[in-house]
RNA sequence: GUCCCCAUCGUCUAGCCCGGCCUAGGACAUCGCCCUUUCAAGGCGGUAACGCGGGUUCGAAUCCCGCUGGGGACGCCA
């Protein structure tokens, strides 16, 4: 039984790097039917928060990574780790150390300055353990790292990475404070939750053969390893917040559906022939680390948009409808609480899928159909309201006034029937009364805008545009 | 400084493991054309890459070595 988990930190919000990861996990443990489990790893207690938590938990939700066990929390199982650890130090596989966390980073400035490694001395390695088993008080505990011979990482994306011993550092396990650290807590829960493969960051290749120390020293056996690359910003460097948004529900706010955000993020070092789009099911299906790759990725935001473009025209109106009655609020084109004929809003939707690209912007467009009135765009305005278009508009709202059926069909009947008896193109009365319609130069078909908005407000909208023609020309 | 990882169009990538089918494929972006009531969407086409140097071989993007470049790690952070 395949076992993975996804281990943030709740030192900040799920982004996009950590979701990624989240997505590979899950991805595996689905392709395997096996088990996707949370942990929240908070031992860092002055920087994690329970807002964090509920942030991190928010984001794997909203972007449907539904997980099987957990959420477990390491702060939960201090007493766990603190057994371990007496065990460790009992079994001399570990040791107190006295070295003031000053002097430590006193002693690594100086190696670094002379040009050595910054590893620890072991000075208090080999000292006479006199409180054994007992607290000792402001004593950190080290776990004894191997100093001789290799420590061979298999990773299943790497194949094998090779560790001399004597470059391992030996770790603090447990803080003086008795708080255990993130290097063991990690170990301690892959072995206590049955865990088959770690998969994580690149970031985390180094710590491996040290944790994998620790996994012999607790007499357990090492999970397979896959370390994913890393997500760089447009500049190459690690991903962060002056790349823009990293945070994924940021990418929420900015009318991003999720399911585009998933696609793209497996994208970015997974790749299935020449496939881009892909469903949730085919994900499941297809995913394996064959086909993962090895250089890190640089996230490509002009991409993620097209793809979200992509996924847009393909959902079903209503659901756009119901994702983007938030984003009609939040621009105040509706009022807070305020319904809308989920039907004609269906309609309005399908004329704008195709033009959209984010929930905000098929808001946006929403605007002209919903709103009572119109702000004209002064190029716009200036272009196509005019004397010369006024004859054409007047000769509409005359002819529309008795129009019953107001359809797409009779639209467009009356606008043949105009531009005959004027002798002119459909465009020298269709973008005027554009314009008058949604303010621009660019929207659906004129007919669909005009069916949609319906003839009472038309024909408003109409004469508003012929009033402004009369006042603007003397 | 030391260690580890990586290296195909601007970007994501296919191909690499099992050398010839690669005149290096797809996608985003970009440019042009078509469609057209505008804007999109869509269709067609263009520009654009095997980092460099050595090997091995009849033959290398593919195998080996070196260099260069980029990234990561070296915490009483995770």
């Amino acid at each position: 039984m395949v076992r993975v988990r996804f281990a943030p930190s709740p030192t900040g919000h799920l982004h996009i790097g950590g979701a990624r990861t989240a997505l590979f996990n899950y991805l595996f443990a689905r392709h395997n039917n096996g088990k996707f489990i949370l942990r929240i790893e908070d031992t860092d207690r002055t920087r994690s928060t329970d807002e964090y938590i509920e942030a991190i938990i928010e984001g794997m939700k909203w972007l449907g990574l539904e997980w099987d066990e957990g959420p477990f929390r390491q702060t939960d199982r201090f007493d766990v780790y603190k057994d371990y650890v007496d065990k460790l130090l009992k079994q001399g596989k570990a040791y107190y150390c006295y070295c003031t966390p000053e002097e430590l980073e006193q002693r690594r400035q100086e190696a670094l300055g002379q040009g050595k490694s910054p590893k620890y001395d072991g000075r208090c390695r080999n000292i006479v353990q006199e409180f054994e088993g007992s607290k000792v008080r402001n004593a950190a505990v080290r776990f004894r790292m191997p100093q001789e011979g290799q420590t061979i990482v298999d990773d299943l994306i790497r194949g094998k990475v090779i560790f001399e011993n004597d470059l391992l550092d030996d770790l603090i396990i447990l803080r003086s404070d008795g708080t255990p650290t993130y290097n063991f807590t990690v170990v301690v829960d892959d072995v206590d939750m049955d865990i088959t493969h770690v998969i994580r960051g690149d970031d985390h290749l180094n710590n491996t053969p040290k944790q994998m120390h620790i996994y012999k020293a607790l007499g357990h056996e090492t999970p397979l390893f896959a370390h994913l690359p890393m997500i760089l910003g447009a500049d190459k460097t690690r991903l962060s917040k002056r790349h823009g948004a990293t945070s994924v529900m940021a990418y929420k706010e900015m009318g991003y559906l999720p399911d585009a955000l998933v696609n793209y993020l497996v994208r970015l070092g997974w790749s299935c022939g020449d496939q881009e789009v892909f469903t949730r099911e085919e994900l499941i299906k297809y995913f394996s680390f064959e086909n993962v790759g090895k250089a890190a990725a640089v996230f490509n935001p002009e991409k993620l948009l097209w793809l979200n473009s992509q996924y847009i025209i393909k959902s079903n109106p209503e659901e756009l409808g119901e994702l983007v009655m938030l984003f009609l609020e939040n621009a105040g084109i509706i009022q807070k609480g305020q319904d809308i004929d989920r039907k004609w809003l269906s309609r309005a939707i399908e004329t704008l899928q195709e033009r959209a690209k984010t929930l905000v912007e098929l808001a946006n467009s929403l605007r002209y159909y919903i709103a009572e009135d119109v702000q004209y765009d002064a190029k716009a305005k200036a272009k196509f309201l005019n004397e010369k278009s006024k004859d054409l508009l007047a000769e509409l709202k005359e002819n529309l006034i008795s129009l019953t059926d107001f359809s797409t069909a009779e639209l467009e009947k009356v606008f043949k029937s105009i531009i005959e008896k004027y002798n002119v193109k459909l465009g020298a009365l269709a973008q005027p009364v554009r314009v008058a319609m949604t303010g621009g130069t660019e929207s659906p078909g004129i007919f669909e805008v005009l069916e949609i908005v319906g003839k009472e407000k038309t024909i408003k909208r109409l004469e508003k545009a012929i009033a402004t023609i009369a006042t603007v020309q003397p």
